[in-house]
DNA sequence: CCAGGTGGGTTTGATTTTCCAACCCACCTT
DNA sequence: AAGGTGGGTTGGAAAATCAAACCCACCTGG
């Protein structure tokens, strides 16, 4: 079955939401922008990481560079439109620092330019408030948008 | 393979990164909260709906909570740390409207409390600048973590 | 009392993906 | 020429997904 709610969170999610394809943006991030490097870093089988690199690629998330030419190399690097994908790995990280481990295991930290550790918050960047559950209403604006579902009020 | 990178992006993804899981969270916020809400609002099959509910409340994001006895009848319903999930919701979603899509036909629209449109923005809550790549250093607090991987320097 | 409907699943068997190891090739180094 | 490295491709086994059918408890209408 096809997903029946048109929506840019499940559109994002089949760019991006296979199994290792954020990690793959992690470790580009993080500087390891090689084919063997991915691999070992993320864990993906290698004949994986080729479909996934590909997907990114023609999607305009990463792009293939070379580094080196005789002999032919080149690696991975993040587009602008990839860039904005590490406030998602920021998010997420956040997320399994405070509801995975117990204060103070965390496997990594990163540090922001202002000099303290990054604790990312989510804000309107109309107002600047934190978003909470509480605060947002949903407007649908497409057809097949009901909370209840296609048969229901 | 193992991943071989301790971190807390994998392991909220091992949590919430298969498949239909974080649409799953998308209905359940929109207060679609019945299994065959669920269902039909994901596309998901039943029986993968079902295993992804089941993982989803063993890890406390959601809570299997009746609203009616005779007939039992029962909702699944995000907890605090379900909650928080949200702000990743949030920021795939704009991610999607802004590079998946021409202006003018996202299928939703978030209105913030402030009254304006909910345009996402993930800063760093100690100084409260927006979260660029270039402002960031990732510190390892783990063995296993060099950015070239375990065999280079 | 029986027929049908609804919520919430489980079961079955076919189809896809993933996985892992092995292999391949071009190029470099010794 | 022998071996190493980067960057993959190939083959077959194992695991996950899929759709449809089935099941059960309970309610409702006739």
């Amino acid at each position: 079955m096809k997903d029946p709610r048109p929506c840019s969170i499940a559109d994002t999610l089949a760019l991006v939401g296979e199994k290792y394809s954020l990690l793959v943006l992690r470790e580009v991030f993080l500087g390891a922008r090689r084919f063997d490097q991915l691999a070992r870093n993320t864990g993906a089988p290698r004949d994986i990481l080729t479909t996934r690199l590909r997907r990114l690629v023609d999607a305009g998330v990463l792009e293939k560079a070379a580094y080196s030419e005789r002999p032919t190399r080149h690696e991975y690097r993040p587009t602008p439109a990839g860039l904005e994908l590490e406030a998602v790995l920021m998010t997420l990280m956040a997320w399994g620092d405070r509801h995975l481990r117990t204060d103070d295991d965390r496997p990594m930290v990163i540090e922001h330019i202002c000099g303290h550790e990054l604790l990312p918050a989510v804000t309107c960047s109309a107002c600047g408030g934190e978003v909470r559950h509480e605060d947002l209403t949903a407007h649908p604006q497409a057809p097949g948008w009901t909370v209840t579902g296609p048969t229901a009020a």
